[in-house]
DNA sequence: ATGCATTTGTTCGTATGTATC
DNA sequence: AGATACATACGAACAAATGCA
């Protein structure tokens, strides 16, 4: 019994043992952010391969976000920094393709806001205290000039309270959500009946978690988050699926 | 004042209109998964490009999880179901290239964990109790054969908790961050000294875990979980994140 | 400011291995 | 087994764009 297990042999492509290379040699930092990749021609005698390959593995590597290549650029494709751009597109599409429903999403963004939330009640700095402060009080003055900067100032606020929480996966999963979230219902915020009415109470609730996140308060300023978030969004979620949400608000 | 405001044109490439209309037709529904693309010959045709932007074309909407082709194929490119996987590959790269912590995988572990079993509490059905308490039984089968498949018992019962929570997304995501703090630790874990021991204590946590969901009381699931979590990886962290994770543990 | 050389974007033709009928 | 259609891969060519002398 057992033998060899052998694995099986699945055909690699040419132009994927070209990505695993690059792809390896960023991720091991040999290749860094800014650095250029050789040229076209120079990868491809390189790697041994025709340049078509060699362009197929550019277009995966651009499709993951790790290169960027620029038409007549005699430095070759840029390495790039990361970015949530990804995430952000992976997770919209999964928005759409898995059927993600509003509701999912709102509670998604309930649960991870409010563990922001809390940990910025007991993580923060003075200086990150006033930045929420201060995107509060942008809030307040978008809604005398007309509520155009109101969601502005409102995601600096969320960014600002994530930053304070010291994990950089929570900050970025908040903002990819948030702003999915906001796409799939900014129309209906738009033309929402009683919009300044809205943005008064919003601001009421964000002064409320303020006030539990400056007393260092961390499970009295998650709940609030949770409520206001709660308020904010149920009218848009489907009726059935509120209890879902309400669920998280003990 | 105001003027037009133009749109700065960005040089759209011949290949990206390609992969923008086949994706457009997938997330609209026109192109259901187990559905076949034309063939490559055929697709040059319609889009009146070249088989090489063609390819590219397809190599993207590969790498983005959509389609996938294989050579020989009289039918041409397979329109695949939603899968996690893209998800996952940019949360690996992520964890690598923007230096994220152990600390703060963990930590987000804990947070989407404690949320899942929350609501599991609440929303879970007699059925899916009954697969949390199989998998904790397997585990305990696990420990006396020799611990191998522990693991795979302790992912049956974390997964039974997210689909009980009901929420897609938290499903999804706590399953791809689980798969890459494991595979940050794996050997750690394997050659820690007293294995048996640290399997013994996490099946006791699981067992207070599980009667907080059978007796529908969240919040103290969501609490046990946290500390569930903390006292199996806290050892990994470095000392200086644990504060950190300490704060969630109130 | 103007060419010039180089690079990318794109096209076309061809050869090869493979899956289906 | 053979024919057909397919994906994979190579190579040469031209246009557009870029950077540099």
């Amino acid at each position: 019994m057992g033998g060899p297990r052998f694995e099986p042999v699945r055909a690699i492509r040419a132009y994927e043992r070209v990505v695993e290379q690059v792809e390896g040699a960023i991720e091991s930092g040999a290749l860094c952010p800014g650095q250029r990749l050789p040229s076209e021609r120079e990868l491809m005698t390189q790697f041994s391969v025709s340049r078509s390959t060699v362009r197929e593995a550019l277009r995966v590597l651009q499709a993951r976000g790790l290169v960027q290549s620029r038409p007549g650029d005699p430095n070759g494709a840029e390495v790039l920094p990361f970015s949530p751009a990804v995430l952000h597109k992976s997770m919209s599409t999964l928005a759409r393709v898995a059927e993600l429903s509003l509701g999912e999403l709102v509670q998604f963004r309930m649960v991870l806001d409010a563990a922001a939330i809390l940990l910025a009640a007991r993580l923060r700095t003075d200086e990150q205290l006033a930045e929420m402060a201060a995107a509060v009080d942008r809030m307040k003055g978008a809604v005398e000039a007309g509520g155009d900067a109101f969601g502005a100032a409102d995601v600096a606020f969320h960014d600002a309270v994530a930053r304070a929480s010291g994990n950089k996966l929570i900050q970025i999963c908040t903002d990819v959500v948030r702003s999915i979230v906001v796409d799939l219902i900014a129309d209906k915020i738009a033309s929402a009946p009683d919009r300044e009415g809205l943005m008064r109470r919003s601001i009421g609730h964000h002064e409320e978690v303020l006030a539990a996140v400056r007393a260092g308060d961390g499970p009295l300023a998650a709940r609030r988050s949770r409520e206001s978030m709660y308020d904010y969004y149920a009218d848009y979620v489907k009726a059935e699926e509120r209890a879902a949400l309400k669920a998280l608000l003990e």
